[in-house]
DNA sequence: GCGACAG
DNA sequence: ATCTTGTCGC
């Protein structure tokens, strides 16, 4: 079972293993419980942070919100998302007590150099259906779509379909909106869509504040 | 001029 | 991720 490799070489293993597998794929339902889960570090010019950075995440699930508090597991590294934030994203998700039936990442899925992006990576860790929701791609190509909400474009990496340009509010940017574990690029356009009020899908926004509410409530206090 | 590769 | 500045709209 999948896991969280501590350097570089044993991730970059991973995320082939992980490419490799044919997990079922996951349909959304009316019913389906939409989890968030978001990670915060220090306010400030630090570039790529530093392993040790302390953390603050917070997962949300309906009206449940919970928030744990860590460390960066490496300085941030594009490719190698999963060795900075991974274990601490997985805490946060395992903290909630009410059921979900799929996550949204601020990370990439299948865009990633090996096909397994920290969105993905956290889905077959959890066993749980993940979609990736991020501002820009990581390798993937395509121009925006119209600005209208709903309105998406292919985002395609090495001639595949990796996942949408989407709008999800008229007159802002739209988001890159990734495939990952057990979820198709239509399927994780479908999740955002559902739980989009504002330009950020609800779950994430949740998390996101919450993360950063602990982090001013508790400023430097793990340092 | 360089880089423009998730967070 | 974090920073910065300004603009728009509720």
């Amino acid at each position: 079972m999948p896991g969280w490799p501590h350097t570089r070489e044993g991730l970059i293993e991973e995320q082939l293993l992980l490419a490799t597998l044919v997990p079922e794929p996951w349909l959304l339902e009316p019913s389906s419980r939409v989890g968030g889960v978001f990670v915060c570090f220090p306010r400030g010019p630090s570039g790529a942070g530093q392993a040790g950075d302390p953390a603050w995440a917070a997962a949300c699930v309906g009206e449940e919100t919970v928030v744990v508090t860590g460390y960066a597991g490496a300085a941030y590294e594009p490719g190698l998302l999963a060795l900075r934030e991974g274990e601490l994203l997985e805490a946060a998700v395992r903290a909630l007590t009410q059921p979900l039936d799929v996550l949204v990442v601020d990370a990439t899925g299948r865009d990633h150099p090996r096909r397994a992006g920290l969105a993905l990576h956290l889905g077959a860790v959890l066993d749980l259906p993940t979609v990736g929701v991020t501002h820009r791609p990581l390798g993937a190509e395509g121009k925006w779509p119209e600005d209208e909400r709903g309105a998406r474009s292919p985002l395609m990496l090495e001639g595949d379909l990796v996942g949408h340009w989407l709008c999800t509010r008229a007159g802002t940017r739209p988001l890159a909106v990734h495939a990952a574990w057990r979820t198709d690029p239509a399927t994780a356009c479908e999740v955002v869509l559902s739980t989009c009020h504002a330009r950020t899908p609800e779950p994430l926004r949740r998390a996101r504040r919450r993360a950063r509410e602990a982090r001013a409530r508790n400023p430097g206090a793990q340092s």
